[in-house]
DNA sequence: GGCTTAATGATAATGATTCCCAATTCCGTC
DNA sequence: GACGGAATTGGGAATCATTATCATTAAGCC
């Protein structure tokens, strides 16, 4: 039974840097080469990206970075809000830096994951009556769409 | 990467048995003690549960099947459209026996794991706009619900 | 230049799900 | 009721994304 939380559990965040109750000192979070590569990479990535892909593409740059920090800094990221994360299909989870900060969906393309950022508020709502006339509370959602953007379906196949 | 379609990417299916394009002749999809056996322990179980939980299930009451056979039949049954399929938050699997056969979505206790099945008219409406807008075709979506039921938020913790 | 300690990464471990394939079991037919 | 052959079963190996371990490395600060 793994962990990951792809939903949006609790309300928005809001703000970005809250993070640790006052860092005691002095060393608290540091600025690694590693980081900052998979910041560049998350920047230049169009779509989302899974874990290996991301480590295959860092890879590919030169730039040498373990395939578990990828996944420890991916992971942090997520839950800290500053990117988003999803499920395909097969259950993998995919990455994707995130032009605005304020609680969002994704609209993404089976053909090529290029992904358009989409206002959820009806469907928000929606959530939210089903839900009251339930009476469950601490409600979460997952919405997801995928389908097939102009360009791949203008080409066949 | 695995396999396994929990979305509901094409519109509906409306009618259950239109199976294979007519049964040759004779032999054509058993009815085996196992597929038998599931079909009742589906019905009992209340809420979601994982294949291995079903197995486990199907184990305690003394039916002897394989769990390569539990996932095969649970497999089936999805893609048929005769039970439902989500993912919880750790990316597993859970099935359920549904009562309605027209398209719905469900509302999930996390604590108890029973589910109560609501529509989603407002919420398809909104997943065909943003697609429409955005020039998206062939859209499929994936909307799930999470929360705590009245009882389980009765109790502490 | 040292020190402290978070960060890294190679590798093993996990665990759900699928694959493989020989043994078994339906089921229509004779 | 027995046959025959294809569908089904199931135990165990294989996948594969994701995590856990833990010794080594390297930020940030003096």
């Amino acid at each position: 039974m793994y962990r990951a939380t792809v939903t949006t559990p609790q309300p928005e965040r809001g703000v970005r840097d809250q993070a640790a109750p006052a860092p005691a000192r002095g060393t608290r979070v540091r600025g690694t080469r590693q980081a900052h590569a998979l910041a560049v990479a998350l920047e230049s990535l169009p779509g989302f990206c899974s874990a290996q892909e991301i480590h295959a593409e860092l890879r590919r740059k030169g730039e040498h970075v373990g395939l578990a920090t990828v996944y420890r800094h991916l992971q942090a990221l997520s839950e800290q809000g500053s990117i988003d994360a999803i499920r395909d299909a097969s259950g993998e989870i995919l990455y994707r830096q995130c032009e605005t900060s304020v609680h969002h969906h994704h609209l993404t393309c089976r053909g090529c994951g290029r992904s358009v950022e989409v206002e959820g508020r009806a469907a928000e709502q929606w959530a939210e009556r089903v839900a009251a006339e339930a009476g469950f509370t601490d409600v979460g959602h997952t919405f997801e769409l995928f389908g097939l953007c102009p360009e791949c379906a203008g080409r066949p196949g």
